[in-house]
DNA sequence: CATGAATGAGTGTTCATTCAT
DNA sequence: AATGAATGAACACTCATTCAT
């Protein structure tokens, strides 16, 4: 009934291209490669996708929106300010952990992608920006946060958290695990690492 | 009598590919946008380095090591634990404005490089964020810092550095402002944002 | 029916391959000049073969096989050990007329084939001498020859098959011209030159 | 006062040349190799040879003029037509030794050679080849050899030169022994080798 | 829809040659 | 005369893309 299980031979395309670039990163993975791992001819590629690039940005496309997505239900779902941190934490590791390897090849060789592109993955990241420093801000609002430089400091936690999961990025990460994680890094931005 | 201007053929041309590279991405630069950047012939690349990579390979070098020199420096001067992370950050801050572009075309490709090489930039990375360790770990033995996981901490802040970084790569650093910076990004980490 | 005039793809670069390397010599050879005289594209030359020297290398082998199939073939249906001799001749003639052009940018520029192959190459050529031997001693026990050193006179005999080959490089050899030949040359062998 | 000791510069770099094209062959020797080998700068080959290829031209000329003294010097002092073949044996197996490695990098890659010289190369081979001829049809007017076709016969003793050279090629040939190995080919040549 | 044989634009690298010192 | 740093023409080879089947 559901079909959820159904992959689509574009879907079987992208999941061995999202494998295939995160291994070699994108201008060392050939469409040859990437049509063998997905089981399918090299002119089977072309009829998905209009060419590599494009092939690669929509993949890049979807992990966006994936994180974007669980980031909203993640959100919509926190009471506290902490919540919706600590949400945030949770679902970078979650994210991260699928598209780090990718993002590893991508973050950076930016450049040959074509500028509106870039243009909507920089506005990407900055709207995550944005959202971190609302949070800040609402929190500072609702005094539960000092008075400070929200995107400063959101540039911090977005930076953070690549940190954080570049570590966990081998590691085997049980839900339990996750929690425990987002639960120090938070105490530590939220508490200070200081004596009192 | 200075002497300190005069750049050798291979400076000028390791100068030009930072360039090159920083805006193209390895993949992306042409051994001819390089050698036309430095003002010399395509064949004097090859007198003074054997290949595109071997280039790269050598930039990717320095820009460790310079980071790994200023830090040394920095760190031998600092009495408190606290003079130590505000030395660390002010440097990140130098260095990278320096080779963050490239660092966008390398922390990721690190796939095309040879093993070696790979491994030995991995560990440089690892030996700061074990410097980083250790010194929270002397500040958590001297009482200056509550107990907490060391390496941990270390990831989020050299996370954090990074997202710093990022943030400041275009505007013009003035000393004063990066020492204003490593304050504000001090304040919070030892801090930490929550109200008392 | 027949089908046996259908050249394959390979076939077609093969021959045209030959055509260009006996013209010009291996280092002077160029792939494009291949594919085109194939009537191919240049990259389709890389479809069947991994690089020029391994091209040069199967029409190398090629020429070596058909000429040992040929003398095979020849040898088993020799009745006399004066019939096996002029069959040498006989197919020499033929295989070199094809292959000559090529050998001379050959059996010289063997320093630039890769070590296992020039092994084979020399191997092959020392195979035939120690034919021309066998044939040579078989003779001397059937007391046909008188007692001579076998091995000797196989590498004046081998040298001599290619000074007679070279003189007849360019000229049109009808099958019965051919026996005439080797008829000659044989006679100079057996009975020499001087006057009894 | 003799002065035959004294290597001018040029004939260094010739003899390093040879030694270098021999090894190498033409195309894969580099001045640089032979400018090392001599022992002066890469600039100094230019000082006295106005390209690569004329140095290689050069060297070959040398080859062929000795050949040509010597057996000049031979001839002359040979009275009968055994003694005129013996001695054109035993200058080819001198120079052969000398000049053979060399002719296996050009016999054959005489191609890039421009055409001018090529025609000079084979003309001198040519007249090798009619004095040889000449010696055996000499022979045949004073009654020592047989009715023969003279031109033919000369490819096959050129051929078998060429042969039997090459099985000496890395033997260390005395003189004693060069006499003998010409005795034995003479003899096959003129008697023949069928049993009587 | 699916394929993979064919293609050729693009680029790292070599090396003969030049020329300022 | 001697040098070797600088040069750029030349070429093997790769791989994204096309298209006939």
């Amino acid at each position: 009934m559901s079909g959820s299980h159904v992959t689509t031979k574009k879907e079987q395309i992208m999941e061995a291209a999202l494998q295939i670039f995160s291994t070699k990163g994108f201008h060392l993975a050939k469409i040859e490669d990437i049509a063998q791992e997905a089981g399918v001819g090299k002119g089977t590629v072309y009829e998905y996708f209009n060419s590599k690039e494009d092939l690669f940005k929509e993949i890049l496309k979807e992990g966006m929106l994936t994180f974007d997505e669980l980031i909203q239900e993640e959100l919509s779902g926190a009471e506290t300010t902490r919540d919706k941190l600590q949400g945030l934490i949770r679902q970078s590791l979650i994210i991260w952990k699928r598209f780090y390897p990718l993002a590893r090849s991508t973050i950076i060789e930016t450049t040959f992608l074509d500028s509106p592109f870039r243009s909507w993955l920089m506005e990407k990241h900055y709207q995550r920006l944005l959202l971190i420093r609302e949070i800040i801000e609402k929190g500072i609002n609702k005094q539960e946060f000092r008075s400070i430089n929200g995107l400063h400091f959101a540039y911090l936690f977005y930076g953070g958290l690549g940190g954080i999961s570049s570590f966990y990025e081998e590691k085997d990460l049980q839900p339990e695990k996750i929690e425990q994680i987002a639960e120090e890094m938070l105490d530590y931005y939220l508490n200070g690492i200081a004596k009192k």
